[in-house]
DNA sequence: AAAACGGGGAG
DNA sequence: CTCCCAGTTTT
């Protein structure tokens, strides 16, 4: 199959862009040139997240913080609150720190200046200076990615060969459209397991749709590993007030959380992990009641916890409003076996 | 170049 | 169960 020619595919794409576009909440105003708070916004709550998922919290978020200002002035505890259930905490960390800058600087209108924000990088800056200001950058991310490569009929693309794809392809005469039509195309007819192609404006272009297995294309990702991990938790309190640690490092920094003591390999039941978080909190006096078990999968663990229960009576003063913390699902459905089963959303 | 980073949806 | 999602940062 010859190369796919680049104004057929781009008159092609938008055609079917034109009628076929998601209506979604950060897409108002003119083309190539909305809101660059919302666009903002929006890309950061969308990095490794559906949509369909994201746009649950994109409400919620801007009715917090509708402008720039009000978001770099706000403290983190409450832009991660505002946060609270969507993963990948450290994009509201960078994009509080990130609102900081800009409420001082203005926002940046180049490509370059967004990619220098936190938490923006190539797609990121990519997206914001093309919808919000025009620019000719080319998007790559999941879905141009998928798109691109079964168009051209790559199995093994690389980031710098989609890159390269992408920017070849861009319309220059309209790259915002363009750039929406490609993740559009990804999101709803070019899937990963069952695309429609019959419904695809690239059809007669695409090489794996004539290979006859389109979704040979790209080949799967190989995955890492999951760690297995039991741990003791320790509820002091009630449904209202419990004793809470605010988690550092990486893995869910900023949130708030039950005290969590890990169960080291050799140790072959909960006690010694209970006993050790016990002397960590100076509440070795009474012994705790079995609550239940908790299981919880993330993307590299998978975490089994027991949950211990302490009356609130047991670490007066020290206590945290649970509804004003940001926990993470872990710690809700630790809470749910005291209060009964609700809905984090 | 590879690993780490949440959580959920789709098949 | 596996794969993937409007990726970025750190190692």
């Amino acid at each position: 199959m010859p190369p796919a020619p680049a104004p057929a595919l781009r008159t092609a794409l938008l055609e079917w862009f034109d009628h076929a576009r998601r209506d979604l909440p950060w897409r108002q105003g003119p083309e190539g040139g909305r809101d660059p708070y919302r666009v903002w916004v929006a890309e950061i709550l969308l990095q490794q997240t559906q949509v369909s998922r994201g746009r649950l919290y994109y409400e919620r978020f801007l009715d917090t913080f509708p402008t720039v200002q009000a978001l770099a002035a706000a403290p983190q505890d409450a832009v991660l609150k505002a946060w609270e259930g969507c993963g990948y905490y450290a994009r509201a960390r960078n994009l509080h720190r990130a609102a900081g800058i800009v409420a001082q600087a203005g926002f940046p209108t180049t490509y370059d200046g967004w990619l220098a924000l936190p938490g923006v990088g190539p797609y990121t800056a990519a997206a914001v200076s093309s919808l919000a200001y025009g620019a000719a950058h080319a998007v790559s991310d999941g879905n141009v990615r998928r798109v691109l490569a079964r168009v051209q009929g790559e199995r093994q693309p690389t980031d710098a060969w989609v890159q390269a794809q992408a920017d070849a392809l861009l319309d220059p005469a309209r790259p915002a459209a363009w750039n929406e039509a490609v993740m559009d195309l990804g999101a709803t007819v070019c899937t990963p397991k069952a695309p429609d192609c019959p419904r695809c404006p690239l059809r007669e272009w695409c090489a794996a749709y004539a290979s006859g297995e389109p979704t040979a294309y790209p080949a799967p990702k190989r995955r890492a590993a999951v760690q297995e991990i039991r741990a003791a938790a320790l509820l002091v309190g009630d449904t209202e007030h419990a004793l809470l640690e605010q988690r550092t490092g990486t893995l869910l920094g900023g949130l708030f959380g039950l005290p969590l003591e890990e169960v080291k390999p050799g140790e072959k039941d909960m006690d010694t992990a209970l006993t050790r978080l016990q002397h960590r909190l100076g509440l070795v006096g009474t012994a705790p009641t079995l609550l239940g078990e908790v299981t919880h999968a993330m993307t590299h663990r998978r975490l089994q916890i027991s949950v211990y229960w302490l009356p609130g009576t047991a670490a007066p003063g020290r206590m945290t409003a649970i509804g004003e913390a940001a926990l993470s699902r872990l710690d809700h459905k630790a809470l749910a076996l005291l209060r009964g089963p609700q809905r984090l959303l």
